[in-house]
DNA sequence: GCCAACGTTGGC
DNA sequence: GCCAACGTTGGC
């Protein structure tokens, strides 16, 4: 069954990940989610072509950068059984994997960053976990209205 | 760097 | 199953 393509937004700090660095990459595995919602999200929400808003989070100016797209279906993020990395999860085995991935591709780049203050200041996205005080939820769910009216915050 | 908010863990 | 302690997120 089919259905329309679904809108999410999805957070990283720009020291570890940012933008540019897809940019140049294209297509990278979003690793390293260690939060049930946000998994769920992933495994459970997310399907090839869906769209993406790329935030970015902690740091001086955070908000919406650009615009990327579900390119896989999810599966196990890898960085769970790796000792070295900091994702490890020694609660984690490779029958039975507590932690999925979706790989994301590059969009496009906004021509300039819609801030955070400024999502903030609109009522249509009042509802949005994003603009709430305290979320810390770094995948979620946006509405077709919502993404229709980031869109035109350009 | 601070700290409020929130999710997770673990003792009971 | 409750809830205090703890760790993390993320704006500022």
């Amino acid at each position: 069954m089919t259905r329309s393509p679904q809108y999410w937004l999805m957070k990283s700090e720009p020291d570890a990940f940012s933008i540019d660095d897809l940019k140049r990459k294209g297509q990278e595995p979003w690793d390293g989610v260690r939060n049930y919602q946000a998994r769920n999200f992933m495994r459970d929400g997310m399907r090839v072509g869906d769209k993406v808003f790329f935030y970015h989070s902690n740091c001086a100016e955070p908000g919406i950068v650009g615009i990327a797209e579900v390119a896989t279906d999810a599966y196990p993020d890898p960085s769970q059984f790796d000792p070295k990395s900091n994702y490890f999860d020694a609660a984690s085995s490779r029958d039975n994997p507590r932690w999925m991935l979706v790989e994301v591709k590059f969009v496009k780049k906004l021509k300039h960053t819609i801030t955070l203050k400024a999502l903030q200041a609109e009522p249509a996205l009042a509802d949005m976990p994003l603009v709430r005080k305290g979320n810390r939820l770094s995948v979620m769910p946006v509405g077709a209205a919502e993404w229709r009216h980031i869109l035109t915050m350009e």
